[in-house]
DNA sequence: TGCACAGTTAACTGATTGGTTAATTATTCC
DNA sequence: GGAATAATTAACCAATCAGTTAACTGTGCA
């Protein structure tokens, strides 16, 4: 079998394959944004955001709540996650071998559930 | 500064984005391979896999070595690495703050430079 | 009611993608 | 030299992408 067919991988890679989507998952952190927050350092239109928030909430790197006219953004851990175990997977395969696939797979699903937003305080925001 | 502009981010996000793209890294393993032997797998034309080890290649995943009329193609720890350590460092950002974070990247990057082959009498690798 | 606001959808454009077949370059071997 | 081999480049195609402007949906509020 050639290709395992991932396509959640697939999705996910591409998203980060932007610049601007990985700007916008950065500026993201761990908190929850609004569209008009999250677009405000771009020289872009709207439409455009909105559009890279598709992208990234179809690659299931976010997820949307929608609350009266406004949407609020989060990240999603989970399939984050999977992208870096495909790397991990790729790198301790051909740099350490078994033991170390083993040791890095337990440390990184160990930490799986995110701790109920601890340090939400780097609330602030720089404009361009 | 939105988007900090990282093109080795972008492109090699961008080739791990195609399922052909990651099955070939996957098949490459650590070991190095001609091109020929990494098409083999695939239902695709000569020129579509050749297309492909250039993205891999100018995204730096890959290396090239060329003896006589054969390529032979080797992953790129380091740039794969890069790709690794911005995902790395959302995860630990959002999930675990600051303490995790310094931990997470002390222990990552001290993997970087391949110890000069520790237990690498495993220098044997099986296709799976 | 009426209007402003938050955000998306629609329709379009130029650029890029992933694939094809045909032609080309360069090497090996008789 | 000439044929076979390994791989790439060239030229083309349909599909997708990232952006635009214009129109739309739905909510809040005076």
């Amino acid at each position: 079998m050639p290709r395992p067919a991932e396509p959640d991988l697939d999705a996910a890679f591409f998203a980060l394959s932007d610049p601007t989507r990985r700007s916008i998952l950065e500026s993201l952190g761990g908190r929850e944004a609004g569209v008009a927050e999250l677009a405000r350092p771009y020289d872009m239109s709207a439409p455009a955001i909105s559009k890279h928030l598709r992208v990234l909430e179809q690659a299931g790197l976010i997820t949307r709540r929608i609350e009266g006219r406004q949407h609020f953004l989060r990240v999603n851990p989970d399939q984050l996650q999977q992208a870096q175990l495909w790397i991990e997977r790729q790198r301790a395969f051909w740099e350490g071998s078994f033991d170390r696939l083993a040791e890095h797979l337990e440390r990184v699903t160990a930490q799986t559930s995110p701790p109920p937003a601890k340090s939400a305080k780097s609330t602030k925001h720089r404009k361009p």
